[in-house]
DNA sequence: CATGGTGAGTTCGTTCATTGAACCTTCAGC
DNA sequence: GCTGAAGGTTCAATGAACGAACTCACCATG
């Protein structure tokens, strides 16, 4: 989305939302944060986006308060991205976003499946448990490889993200 | 987004998601069909989208299927946009959108209330009736202003969406 | 001490999309 | 025959995205 890119006419909070998070690559940066994707070179390679945009996305995430900054050692200076109370309110975007790809855009096998932890049902459209009959927050969802994915062994984040894990538990890249 | 907007490498239905609907104005144009807007003229008005960039974006939602173009007179030959079931699906997307903005972005008040027609009772985060406990279909979602709206009474569409109004009915522009 | 490697960026030229204004077309009504 | 409305298309200018190359601070190794 451009950077001219207030809906500034727009008296709506769907155009607000949308002028953080309605960027081309800021939602799948914020989907790979649930995921545990917490550094600059794992983002980079798990999503192919150009550096640049990189940068000015965690920049910007960061400035809404979406992500945070945080030093994971000193000497050399390194920091991670972690989703704040905010970004983690957006699960439900992320989710029904998965939902509708998976059962509305036709040859799409189901790629991750998305489970209550508690009670292993599989989750509902907006991230709710159905069996439970409540909402489930993202730290209780565990994430399974589904039927349609197909893995990249050249990856380590795809590699990480191949066994069953919790939302929001950073990743171990075995980097080679 | 770019047009150059596949994001190839990810195997991720989010990701093909986003390739259809994450586009700069898109997921604005099927808000506003959720709210009952059909016509070129009207969403051009309400949105204050270039009028090249909506001619683009409804054909390419034409093309994804979420959109139906139909004919409703001839003689000047004049077509609709509706929503196809396909796009009625993204409800959630859009309605979750709605409900970040509105919780998490700073001085934003609630612009419209979105109420259970059947019930009266305002729509739980998921798009739920708390009171019936069960998923509401856009069909039976009622649309009331809110207190944060503040109407443009130039824009015969923003009048329009004045009035209690259920979702997906057209609106009717008192045009002048 | 020189060399190489890693993590996290910045810089830069090219390509591509968005913007806003102007223009075009078909028809209806007067 | 003129005017106006609806629904577009065309065009030049601007602004982002892209990808490759470069920077910088630090650590490890020989």
């Amino acid at each position: 989305m451009a950077l001219g890119k207030d809906y500034s006419t727009q008296q709506c909070s769907i155009a607000r939302a949308l002028e953080i998070v309605g960027e081309r690559w800021t939602l799948l940066v914020v989907r790979d944060a649930f995921y545990g994707v917490r550094r600059y070179n794992d983002f980079l390679s798990h999503l192919g986006v150009p550096r640049a945009v990189l940068a000015t996305r965690l920049k910007s995430l960061e400035q809404a308060g979406i992500l945070e900054k945080r030093r994971y050692q000193e000497s050399p200076p390194r920091d991670e991205y972690v989703l704040t109370e905010r970004g983690i309110a957006l699960w439900p975007v992320v989710r029904s976003l998965g939902v509708w790809g998976r059962e509305h855009i036709e040859g799409v096998l189901p790629m991750r499946v998305f489970t209550h932890a508690a009670c292993g049902t599989e989750l509902g459209s907006y991230g709710e448990c159905p069996a439970c009959g409540t909402a489930v927050p993202p730290r209780d969802v565990e994430m399974l490889p589904g039927r349609g994915l197909d893995p990249d062994p050249d990856n380590p984040v795809g590699r990480a993200l191949l066994a069953p894990r919790r939302l929001l538990l950073p990743i171990e890249t075995d980097r080679v």
